[in-house]
DNA sequence: GTCTATATAGCGATAGAC
DNA sequence: GTCTATCGCTATATAGAC
């Protein structure tokens, strides 16, 4: 009985070929640009196959976004294991997202489709690693505000919601494309600007 | 002859009337959520009488924009008649854009959407003053960066970006469909992570 | 310039053979 | 499960009467 299990790994390794591309896809042009032609194009199969894998297009960003989140945990399990100080913790792991972001590993969705924002919401999958990556950070956070590392008059989720969408930050393709920084060194902009502010 | 001027009149008060509306739909839902139809429907005239009046959707989004760089540019003009620190009038002026977006009254467009970018690109009017406004920003930026008001080792471009991302940042938003703060909160806790970050 | 009605095209999703 | 072929819908844009 070798054949099934065979057949299963094809499978899953097609899967996860389906959802580097979609990955990929997302971070360079978006959801609403990216089409399903597109992705089975890539992949090199047919549309009618990929709709065998995922049931919609919502899904494709779904899985995308769930593998993401899978990546970000592990990251964030590893720096678990390192003693640093909270504040050092998040400004790792925000540097680290930007790096992805830049190499196009990070797709980002739009914050105003109503749908697909009610589709990931259905998520169990989905909502509960979004829920524990919360909860690493939101530890982090207030401990951080604790410390005096982080500025204890924000709102824990306002310094929440400011870590996620600096890390997506569309400042980070615009410094790409203007093509005379290195990845590196755009991440240290952007860390200083998030962490420390403009102001000198 | 008092006809032809009554009627360009008209006219023009139903062209601001369009812009007014592309204006809120584009800040409400986006660009590529926005549709035609709708425009047409809200503004209360049959979709071909809109195309008499913009060639495109592109032209829409085009003429909206350029509608809110001269307002931005009013503001900035009025900013300069007031004798402040470089970084205060950079201040009130993002400020003043983030109290807009959160009023629905700041559109603001995909930055992944090429073509749509092309367009703009080739649009004189916007470039025109988009430049004009980059150049108030940029002296503003270079004084404050020579007066240590703000970080000298950002290059002024990797501000002047920040800046106009901040000010129609997707957190506003975020913060605001939460519902716990009144606008002058969340403008007050996003100015201070723009320009003091989340450090303390 | 405004309308109704329609052309055109792209895209998400499906049918049905193999 | 994979394919080819197609449906069905939506959305941009246009034709043509008034």
């Amino acid at each position: 009985m070798k054949r099934p299990s065979f057949r299963q790994q094809m499978l899953l390794a097609r899967e996860q070929a389906i959802v580097a591309c979609v990955n990929r896809l997302l971070s360079e042009k978006g959801y609403d640009q990216m089409t399903v032609d597109e992705v089975a194009a890539e992949v090199g199969i047919a549309k009618a196959s990929l709709y065998k894998h995922f049931p919609s297009k919502e899904a494709l960003a779904a899985a995308a976004m769930i593998h993401v989140l899978d990546r970000a945990l592990g990251y964030v399990k590893n720096l678990l294991t390192e003693k640093r100080k909270p504040s050092e913790q998040l400004h790792k792991l925000v540097g680290w997202v930007m790096l992805q972001s830049l190499e196009g590993e990070m797709p980002s969705l739009p914050a105003q489709n109503s749908a697909l924002r009610e589709t990931l919401g259905a998520n169990r999958d989905y909502m509960d690693k979004l829920m524990e990556l919360s909860e690493y950070l939101g530890n982090w956070i207030t401990s951080a505000q604790k410390a005096k590392e982080l500025n204890p008059k924000l709102p824990p989720e306002v310094v929440l919601y400011t870590l996620f969408a600096r890390a997506c930050d569309p400042v980070l393709q615009v410094l790409k494309m203007g093509g005379q920084y290195s990845n590196e060194q755009i991440c240290d902009y952007l860390l200083t600007t998030c962490f420390e502010g403009l102001r000198y």
